[in-house]
DNA sequence: CACCACGATGTTTACGTTAACATCACGATA
DNA sequence: TATCGTGATGTTAACGTAAACATCGTGGTG
């Protein structure tokens, strides 16, 4: 055991030991490392038994410093706790490995943690080619976080248009969509339970839901609070479920969703022959939820796509569309949408 | 907006640089970069200005190479769309940051879908001081990839801890407390939906609850095999629900508990009046479900951080303890258990 | 047979930073 | 006043790699 520490050299092995050993110049291991084609077999196989022996590994702090780049983007989150936020790095996170791409996390400590990061206060010192920020930007300005100049980024849930270019899901067709679904089944009305206000994606999750419902010429019935946790949305079915009237309700979430029918069922309310739910998102587990959720559909794996597309553009200076990307949704029948029971 | 383009200087400012503007040396700037204490005032407020004026960062790759450290922990997975690993990768992002460094994450594509990968087909040229591997090794050798030597690693959620350290929740003493519990309860024996084979967490799980059931001299009913999928469970619980001499059930994981739940809601079986479930995770979630789920509580925080603090050391060479790390887990006790009807 | 083209390999240099050492000015001390 | 110590700053070199250029040998062509 304790000549695993003593067996670990310093420093590691570089080109030269390899090329000394295999009897070439450092030049040619570069070559074969890089897979430049104009290397006789012969040299190459000799060159690759050296790295072998050696176990050279290639080291990439002298290779970015050489290149220019560092073939790293970089992700600004919060918090990787909310499904929305995880998936979207997953995709990122897949669609970058396809580009040769790594990722490095950079988790942004809430103001009130401040000097938490410690040696990254100064986002500048990232090793990274760019930065897909997964927050409000003006959250990252709360934070005291100030974008390097000359850094490319691309935004994810955000207002930030103005600024940055953003990818986003199409909040607002998704809630109108709900919305109008349900009015369709013949509900008076929809309730709305929504996300927290400093998240824009609850805004316009939000403000869609209002319009289609004035719209259409109906009522609007006060938009119940919450905070994307299952917990808010019980409390808020609670409050829901003592409104006779409310028959058909608009969860900015599916966890929300689920909090929502939590409250019903233990009131004995049955969904969905007494209220209609609808969620946001469609996490893997809605449709096993009881009854199995409709809700809108993300594409998370597109808008992973498109960031790193887009930021790959900036970086290879390629022409590139700017403004705002709008990732479709759409909604996913399942069983907690029903027409009112006097229809 | 074209200009944007224009403005980005191929390559970024650099120290010399900005000791040209501030009329110092190259050796000046870097110790103020680095907070060195011997600038005097003055001179510090000049560089600082100058490097403000330049836009200046440091350039990490530079940096890297003359330290031979990259500040920078790789975490090696298959996905990050199971609550158990975002958790874990999220934890270890908090503890990493406090420690000053940055995390990557190292994606491996399934075998079948090898070449993938690209650029990161050789795992050793990541610019990483040390690796997280949230998997089954073996999966990794499966997939054809092979540690580096000479690189530090910790290993979560696998039998590796022959051949690398080991930080894991503790598998076996959650499955039996949970087991415990349901018998305890009184029911006459516990029924057991379990992961997928290939996971080793799984497989502790299921050793677990089939060893409680035997000390307890009860009958050892079939496992149903899941995949912590909801959907799974919801497989599981149809069949589970033919069967009116079960009355308790062990989930291997939340989802799936959510999903046998859903296969009885559906039959009109009652939870826990007819049928008791405990999980195992505790994802925010579960105290939401319908009933609030009684579960084995994991500290994935604890995990990171031992995770962290193991790799760290290895780092910097300091004496570890070697073999298996287990985190304690606790049975949260909410509304999905009860006694047995009969009882 | 002289010359040239081309492919394989070697040599030089620069990427940006920082450790180590060198220098310099200034004030304290004998 | 000569000397020395101290703290601030400058100079040099090296980290490992790869682009650019240089060299060498071989085979083809007029």
């Amino acid at each position: 055991m304790a000549d695993a520490a003593r067996r670990r050299p310093r420093r590691g092995v570089s080109m030269a030991d390899v090329a000394r050993l295999a009897g070439v110049s450092s030049q040619t291991v570069s070559r074969v490392s890089t897979g430049h084609p104009s290397v006789v077999e012969s040299t190459r196989q000799q060159v690759l038994a050296a790295m072998q022996e050696l176990g050279y590994r290639p080291n990439s702090a002298a290779r970015a410093l050489k290149r220019g780049e560092f073939r790293t983007l970089g992700v600004i989150l919060f918090t990787l706790a909310t499904t929305g936020n995880s998936r979207t790095v997953e995709a990122i996170l897949a669609q970058a490995a396809q580009e040769g791409y790594a990722i490095t996390l950079i988790p942004v400590a809430m103001p009130t943690q401040d000097g938490v990061l410690g040696a990254f206060t100064r986002l500048g010192e990232l090793a990274v080619d760019g930065v897909v920020v997964i927050m409000e930007v003006h959250l990252l300005d709360a934070a005291n976080l100030e974008l390097p100049p000359n850094m490319q980024v691309v935004v994810v849930d955000s207002d930030a248009g103005e600024r940055y270019p953003v990818v986003d899901t199409d909040q607002a067709d998704g809630a109108r969509q709900a919305t109008r679904h349900l009015l369709e089944l013949g509900h008076e009305t929809v309730w709305h339970v929504s996300g927290p206000i400093e998240s824009f994606a609850a805004g316009r999750r939000t403000q869609a839901w209002r319009e289609t419902l004035e719209a259409a010429g109906k009522t609007v019935p006060p938009p119940q609070l919450g905070d994307w946790t299952a917990e808010s949305g019980y409390q808020a079915g609670l409050v829901l479920a003592q409104n006779p009237g409310c028959t058909a309700i608009f969860a900015a979430n599916d966890q929300m969703a689920l909090g929502v029918m939590r409250a019903f069922h233990e009131q004995g309310r049955s969904i969905p022959g007494d209220v209609s739910v609808v969620g946001f998102d469609d996490i893997p587990d809605a449709h096993a939820f009881f009854p199995p959720l409709t809700t809108v559909h993300q594409d998370f794996a597109e808008v992973g796509r498109r960031c790193v597309e887009g930021l790959l553009r900036q970086i290879r200076n390629e022409p590139g569309s700017p403004g705002t990307d709008l990732v479709p949704t759409r909604l996913v029948l399942r069983g907690s949408t029903a027409p009112p029971r006097s229809a």
